[in-house]
DNA sequence: GCCCAGGGAATCG
DNA sequence: CGATTCCATGGG
């Protein structure tokens, strides 16, 4: 299925290199295979337009995975008068937070702890290929349900080292119904996040991921190194109440432009 | 053979 | 509580 959707201040190329995803191939220069749920597309932007092409669905699933009906027009304004934001959101405001698979943030996030980002993705890669479903193009990120009976012996084709161990700490906690990912967005932040911070491997920062990038809580402020940087350089004596008006937003820009070496 | 990647967990004070 | 130290593995 082909089509196109109108997009206005949106990036594509900000929104899947800000580190959220792990799910896409560039096939061209501004030219994406992008992978999300159980569904594939290849899309392109020039400039307010998207071009879809063999969409394995309609056009509201990219829609919402975008997060295009957000007004984030709001929250960019929301930044002005805070020196440092005025400039990421000048450098990279097009970003947008995408809605993904709780359970497949989980375990690409797991497996982010001492990794890099190209790694990351030849791994979670290796895992779809080998777990998930076959797609008119490229396979699904596997299913808890897939990914049951795996052991440490499954897991070595990953090369993912002792991060295997952290997965299927997961997997089984998920399949058992001790974490029950369905129910974590009706629970308040520190909820979840102390019931995700239960499987091995995740901590605070990973947690917070997975509620940023899965459950769209703007609420949390995942600290990585990157953003830890840009802390101490900039915010010694404490955040603005610019940053604090959407911190899990704020991070995002500053992490992309702190990476991009702008700040 | 060494260094790098980026987090969690344990153990302090 | 916050700060410090140790730990884990594969790729270049």
């Amino acid at each position: 299925m082909n089509f196109n959707l109108r997009v206005k201040g949106f990036s594509l190329q900000q929104t899947l290199l800000s580190g959220q995803s792990f799910r896409f191939d560039e096939i061209a220069p501004n030219h994406y295979l992008v992978f999300a749920w159980n569904n594939v597309v290849e899309v392109e932007q020039s400039g307010d337009e998207l071009f879809f092409k063999n969409s394995t669905c309609h056009p509201e699933f990219w829609h919402n995975y975008f997060d295009l009906n957000y007004n984030y027009s709001n929250l960019l304004c929301g930044f002005s008068g805070d020196s440092i934001l005025e400039i990421v959101r000048g450098f990279c405001g097009g970003i947008r937070i995408l809605k993904q698979n709780p359970f497949e943030v989980l375990i690409c996030f797991l497996l982010s702890s001492c990794n890099n980002i190209p790694r990351i993705k030849k791994i979670v890669s290796v895992l779809c290929r080998n777990f998930g479903t076959q797609l008119s193009c490229g396979f699904a990120f596997p299913t808890p349900q897939q990914l049951e009976h795996c052991n440490l012996n499954d897991f070595a084709i990953l090369k993912a080292g002792f991060r295997s161990a952290y997965l299927i700490d997961a997997i089984r906690n998920v399949c058992c119904g001790n974490l029950d990912l369905s129910k974590l967005s009706s629970l308040s932040v520190d909820e979840a996040r102390k019931k995700l911070m239960n499987i091995k491997g995740v901590g605070k920062k990973i947690a917070d991921c997975v509620l940023l990038f899965a459950y769209h809580k703007f609420e949390v402020f995942p600290i990585d190194v990157w953003v830890k940087r840009v802390l101490q350089q900039y915010y010694q004596s404490g955040l603005s109440s610019q940053f604090l008006s959407c911190p899990g937003f704020a991070q995002q820009l500053i992490y992309y432009s702190k990476r991009s070496g702008i700040i």
